[in-house]
DNA sequence: GTATTACATTTGTATATACAAATATTGTAA
DNA sequence: TTACAATATTTGTATATACAAATGTAATAC
């Protein structure tokens, strides 16, 4: 289905409006997927983006700021979005010893556990998503994309 | 920059899980954008969308219902992001005369006149987000999500 | 005709997001 | 060493989103 089927629109749209559209569109559609996935596991998708940052770091701390660096929605409240995984026991948070303003934070034991857990469902659902492409189709696809944001 | 070097992800990543993160990621920067771009006219996206639909129908009323089968967005409440394009006066409803139960909306004049102003300034705005890319990648760009949400 | 089900939208409410202001700490210039 | 600017995070608050429940209308079965 093409994007203008997709939104019904009736007229025909420039390349470029027509890109951006199918863009946010489709992103919408991935997200949708994922936020279901997550839901069982009371997870929002900023909250297991973070957890995966942290898991990341391999046993180092982030920071607030370069956490929000690496977010892909880096829109929101990050302390609260952190208070909340600590909430879960799947994060933990501390003062940073140098530099008093810091504030460390670390993915627990019980925070690796959910993500080896969530890990292969999330893949799956990746897999189960990008389905109708080959593995070229994809290569092509990021490429187009890296470019894109460039 | 790759979507590895943009999330600063120091592990390689499946070609699936690159996908999905890259589709999120380059969308957030676009909507970041034309958010940016709306903000002035005291318009968010979805409500800029919903102008754009209900310009689409060329007059024809679109009520609740098949207003968000097209939006981009359907997640948000419509009749509360409809209250306020009608407040602004861009947009009016009334009840539809066969079916009690559904209630038309239709672009006002006024809505007509906003959509004018914006309408060169968020295709200036694509042009120059999409500025990497050649028509031909474009296209190539549009078929891959549309086969990829089949 | 009355009850039941389906449809279309609105409302209530809890949670999330956006963004400015506040707080706390560190660095630096006079 | 004090004042001022820069950095890092948190908090306040208004608005937006998510989703269930409520409302009102229409269609169908009996």
């Amino acid at each position: 289905m093409t994007i203008e089927t997709a939104i019904q629109s009736i007229h025909p749209m420039a390349i470029t409006t027509k890109s951006v559209i199918n863009i946010m569109y489709t992103s919408r559609m991935v997200e949708e997927s994922i936020q279901n996935l997550l839901k069982e596991y009371d997870l929002t998708m900023p909250q297991y983006n973070v957890l995966r940052i942290l898991r990341g770091q391999n046993g180092n701390p982030s920071n607030l700021s370069t956490l929000q660096e690496r977010m892909i929605d880096k829109s929101s409240n990050t302390t609260r979005l952190v208070d909340k995984l600590i909430k879960k026991g799947w994060v933990r948070r501390q003062v940073c010893a140098n530099n008093r303003r810091k504030i460390e934070m670390f993915v627990t034991e019980a925070g690796l556990q959910t993500l080896k857990v969530l890990d292969p469902l999330t893949e799956e659902n990746n897999k189960k998503m990008l389905n109708n492409l080959t593995d070229t189709e994809l290569e092509t696809l990021n490429n187009l994309l890296d470019k894109l944001r460039n």
